[in-house]
DNA sequence: TAAACCTAGATTGCATCCAATCGCAAGATT
DNA sequence: AATCTTGCGATTGGATGCAATCTAGGTTTA
């Protein structure tokens, strides 16, 4: 008898729930368009109480919203609020690194450093998507901590949608301050300057921020 | 015709979710009971399909957990978690006022200072806990936000019951710092100081923290 | 005596059924 | 012609019933 909970052992609303949000994740399913429960109960071959279940999880994660009467929608952000996003993410990422920072071990940085340089080296952008968030929640990945981790994920998958459309808007060349970027941090990283680090991943995030409101295209 | 929704008009799990949150706010139910979805049912006089919705609602607020089979158990942090808490809010928070600060007015700024000097001159901790909540709470109600604002008002929920503790167990003389931080705060606000303001904020909410990290009894 | 096992009661999870509400389109009215 | 109304289809919200699972108490056994 293990303690590892094989997947079949969730509750039903629960597997739904997460299947669900990898394919939103994935863009299978575009912001802006609404999922019905019967569609969905019917994929999964079961009834519409735990695909209401599970829309009340996601919904409680952001990525849909629940509307008396007339369905689930996903979500999509305004400029403004994909704004407010990146602000909380400049504020509360660099805390999850500088936690984790102290017990990332030489294994894990050279993985960063094999991240960082395929980043540089491909030219896909869904895979250049794949691996930054690889990179960087590998950079979280030693925090001991629960809500914090459980925030920043959430904060990722909110603005996954528009992390991908921004990529696939800029230019390969333009990803080169991201690339310097991402060295410096693996430069602090290593030298375990929690402080430094902190610095370049507030500047790193930060600067997405503003190239992203300067295409208010993206939001429409 | 209206455009004010009527509490009526929500959602039966809505009604309920908003009743229950409420009431676990207001210390009704204590961390790590257990709250049967039979006998919520009964209290509202419906079936338990609304209040499992409702129960969903919570959960994803952080106010209960939810464990298959054995019910939802009113939360409860550890030491460690409550930190965490702690360390977020010293992150977001001072973003928020930042958000705020340019738009109080005057009015606003003579509410605060009522506020600050009610809460030096009261003696019950239960009105001390509610005027705090108030004052800093308004100092954040003009920013334009939403996403921001929900989660600072998430991150003050989860951390009511522990608010309450504390200001039980700290003598009514040990207030003092924190009164002469609101005072500090409330001066930087009416100098439109937000770099101040967001300092004094980060020290008043570390403060707590590391004062909370001294009663670790306060966790049992 | 203490630990393991087993059974009964209670509680949750899911399926199904019915009622309530919304959106849309066709028709009526000014 | 534009707007309001009305009715129908579709979809969601809520109630009930049954199966699955967990907890507690008593019984058996080493």
């Amino acid at each position: 008898m293990t303690t590892i909970k094989n997947e079949n052992d969730l509750a039903l609303s629960q597997q739904i729930a997460n299947t669900l949000k990898e394919e939103i994740l994935s863009g299978k399913y575009p912001p802006g368009i609404r999922i019905g429960q019967e569609a969905i109960a019917e994929q999964f071959g079961a009834s519409r109480s735990p695909v209401r279940e599970a829309l009340r999880i996601l919904e409680a994660e952001g990525l849909i919203n629940l509307v008396a009467h007339t369905g689930a929608w996903i979500s999509h952000l305004s400029l403004a609020e994909c704004e407010e996003m990146y602000q909380l993410r400049e504020r509360v990422e660099p805390l999850l690194l500088r936690l984790s920072i102290p017990h990332l071990n030489n294994s894990i940085i050279s993985t960063l450093q094999e991240l960082a340089l395929e980043m540089e080296s491909t030219t896909d952008v869904e895979t250049f998507l794949k691996l930054d968030r690889e990179f960087h929640l590998l950079t979280y990945s030693r925090a001991e901590t629960v809500l914090v981790g459980e925030m920043v994920n959430r904060l990722w998958n909110t603005t996954q949608h528009y992390r991908r459309a921004y990529s696939q808007m800029m230019a390969r060349s333009s990803f080169k301050p991201a690339h310097y970027e991402h060295h410096l941090l693996l430069a602090a990283i290593t030298k375990g300057d929690a402080d430094d680090a902190e610095r370049i991943l507030f500047g790193h995030i930060r600067r997405t921020r503003l190239e992203l409101a300067q295409h208010p295209d993206v939001f429409s």
